[in-house]
This record gives structure tokens, C-alpha cells and sequence, in this order.
DNA sequence: CTGGATCCCCTAGGATACTG
DNA sequence: CAGTATCCTAGGGGATCCAG
């Protein structure tokens, strides 16, 4: 069993995950993490599905947290870089271990599923 | 800077995040793991502002994946106990982890959300 | 190229009422 | 008590056009 002090102090998980846990923050700070810099039309490109929109709310939102750093180049036409910060790096190491949770326990999620479909199939 | 190598094989992070980073999938994991064992009405009433639907819709999304323990009491009134399985555990040590980042940089984070707001207001 | 502004649709999820 | 079934609304997010 886990030690249940550190559990209660646990509240602001809800919050991070509520920010961070939406539909394409995640693929961001992954992509930023790995290419090191990157310009929101390579953004766009990479991140399958997402709308011009959603890119910028996503990054705007990465910026206010002080997660992203937005490097604006003077040329015409214009450049825009995004990286990750110092901080959004110490958060990215905390995704890849959830990474690797996730990466060790697939295959009993979806044993798990699986079982689980053949018993509502029985009870029907 | 982070090890390359560890960020190509990340993407599973997405999936889990869009599995458990819901609005509600933390708040009963977190519960679960804070006392073990909760019937259905204790987890109603604990965790504030849930529908009736949507603790049937966690809870079930969550037993399917193995990470969550349904256990029915022949009893009348019926009684419903949810607890943590062993990989359910797992994954809150995880997310602990993640509270633990939370706490460490929150006052980091909302300090970038100021100075943000001060330059939005700057260019206005 | 990088985004701001608008319109609009779709679905997550709340409220309510009903069963075992 | 522990759900299921229906209905219905708010807002997330796509498509499109415009601007610097």
C-alpha cells in the first residue's frame, strides 16, 4: 500500500491534469521535447488533426504558464519559434515516466479491456 | 537537455492522458487511493459537483482497464464497493509524482501567469 | 507565415425520472 | 442504494476569412 500522507497533499494533480490533459497539450510539449525548437507551421504539420486555432490557444496557453518560450524573428515572412523552457522541460521528464508506466502496463490494459468485454457479452 | 531516446517512444502518454486526464478519472483515483475502499455514495459525496451518470461512466471506464475493483455485496440495500487493483496503485504512484511537480513549481507557473498578463497589458 | 475574429456544429456531461 | 434511460444545454473546437 502507498503511503497515505503524500496522497493527501496530492490536490494539485487535478489541476495539472485539467491544464495539461487536454486534447493536443500533450503532443506539444512531446514535440518540443524532441525537436528542441520549432515554428508553429512545423507545429501544425506535425501534430495530425489539429486546426490553426487550436495550435495557438495550446501554445498561448504553454507561454502564460511559463512553459514555452516564443522567439518572434523581425523577416518577412515573419518567423516564430517555440521551445521549451527550463521548466517545461522538468515537466516533460515528469510525462515520460508516466510515459513509461504507460509503456509497461499496456498490455494488461488491454487484457484487462478484453476480459472485461467477454463478461458484459455473457451477461447479455 | 533530456535524453533524446526516451521522448521517441513517449506516445502512449497521449492516450493515457486522454484516458485518465478527464475531468473526473483523478478525482476518484485519487480517493480511491486516499481510503481504499469506497462504496458508491461515499464517492458521490466526496467528490464535489459529480452526476450520478458521470461517477457510473468513470468508474466503469476504469474497471475496464483493470485499474479499479468492482465488488457486489448480495445485500438489501444493495452495497457497491470500488477500491484500487495493484495497477491501479501504480499508476497513482505515478501521479503522485506528478502532484509532487505540481507543488514544486506551482508558485513558479503562476508567477509566469502574472508576468504574462503584465506584458498582454503593456501592448494594449 | 503567423495568427486574430467569427460562425457554427457536435458532443461531453448535467438534470431529472425511473428500475432492481 | 446503485445504477439506467432520456432529454437538453454549454462550450470545446473545427472551418473560414481577414490582417500584419
Amino acid at each position: 500500500m502507498l503511503n497515505r500522507k503524500k496522497i493527501e497533499a496530492v490536490c494539485p494533480v487535478k489541476d495539472i491534469m485539467a491544464r495539461y490533459g487536454d486534447k493536443w497539450t500533450m503532443h506539444s510539449i512531446l514535440l518540443l521535447g524532441k525537436h528542441g525548437t520549432l515554428r508553429f507551421s512545423e507545429l501544425k504539420s506535425s501534430i495530425e488533426g489539429i486546426s490553426q486555432r487550436m495550435l495557438t490557444v495550446t501554445l498561448r496557453a504553454l507561454q502564460e504558464d511559463g512553459l514555452v518560450k516564443r522567439t518572434v524573428y523581425a523577416e518577412r515572412p515573419p518567423r516564430v519559434e517555440y521551445a521549451l523552457t527550463p521548466l517545461g522541460e522538468s515537466l516533460l521528464e515528469q510525462l515520460v515516466l508516466l510515459s513509461e508506466w504507460a509503456h509497461a502496463h499496456l498490455d494488461e490494459i488491454q487484457k484487462a479491456r478484453k476480459q472485461f468485454a467477454r463478461k458484459e457479452k455473457q451477461k447479455i
